[in-house]
DNA sequence: AGCTGTCTTCTAACCGGTTGGTTAGAAGCT
DNA sequence: AGCTTCTAACCAACCGGTTAGAAGACAGCT
């Protein structure tokens, strides 16, 4: 175990800013704080990643390329594909909550590739799904994806509110995203 | 017009308050520049309102009251319940970005009645036209009302990469909502 | 009408702590 | 020695929040 190790280093930092971001969004975060938990120093983050903000982007792309390595779709079984990423949002806060993060503070920026190509890929296999009959024409490819991950997404979404209001034990959560997809190309 | 009226101060400096929230979240935002954009002072806030998250609270709760007051539940026609709340989201994008910050910022916090209120509200008529036989069961009532809401805002969510990959020109909002809740009803 | 005192509404200036970012140089490795 | 990896200390700008007092509104008095 090496006390000097660059690499080493770089990943304990990233992986704290991943945390950090999750928890704070980017205007909340604080670069120490990254520092600390990493047991690193300030300075290594901008010497790594050059700024808070890029740092950010490292985070956020290293999450999208592991959820799309980890979950990728299934055209024959979108009910399933859908379940499968909500377990993974489950699992997985940050994912979620990294993306809404990126949504709200970073909409004006340039769109992150991996994850522009990422949707590319799912439309066009859907659109490729629908030609073939696997899928039904009622919703044109991509609005068909915006459903399907949005209701994915349904147990990341809940406020607070909804907690405190209503009892949601003994849901079966999973099953209510694969069932609610299934209604969804049903008809 | 009086230049000196405090109602009217309040009022402006709530509705900056509520662009500047939305715009950046509670920790983007600035009070200075919410003062500036109310053509106020910066102590008046503090008069008023107390400090930087009761502002927020308050802001909040005017978004809530409003959209509530402005789109009731109809119970035998969801799928246009859910297609006027869309329209509304789109009309007023300040509602979902508030209620978003709200719930990545203020999790810990204890839930706005108001809110709970309105969702419990909800909850019971459903299950009461469930029990009337006018919805069906296949939900829990809790659940319904989740699902109804979150594709509602299928249109708030898309992250920017979504739009980079794919093109949505030409798609009718309202009526993929309006739709993909019937579908979620049938069967 | 004018004057005066009092209460409300408003503002400029200030404050201490914090923040993202930098620097100069120490310490380890080969 | 020479390069990479690391750290403590520093900095200017900024931030939420405070303060002391100015300025308008209004009532009562003359």
């Amino acid at each position: 175990m090496p006390p000097r190790d660059a690499e080493a280093t770089r990943r304990r930092l990233l992986d704290a800013a991943l945390r950090e971001f999750a928890e704070f969004g980017i205007a909340g975060a604080r670069v120490d704080r990254i520092a600390e938990a990493a047991g690193s120093n300030k300075a290594q983050i901008y010497h790594y990643f050059g700024s808070k903000d890029q740092l950010f982007d490292a985070a956020f792309e290293t999450i999208v390329r592991d959820t799309v390595a980890d979950t990728p779709i299934d055209v024959h079984d979108l009910p399933g594909y859908a379940a499968r990423l909500a377990r993974r949002y489950e699992e997985h806060p940050q994912v979620m909550r990294l993306a809404t993060w990126q949504r709200l503070e970073r909409a004006a920026d340039a769109p992150v590739p991996l994850a522009v190509k990422s949707v590319r890929d799912k439309v066009d296999a859907i659109a490729r799904a629908q030609d073939e009959g696997v899928l039904p024409r009622h919703y044109p490819p991509g609005v068909l994806l915006t459903l399907v991950l949005q209701l994915a997404a349904v147990w990341t979404a809940v406020n607070p509110e909804f907690g405190a209001a209503v009892d949601m034990e003994g849901v079966r959560r999973e099953d209510v995203v694969a069932d609610s997809v299934r209604r969804l190309l049903a008809g």
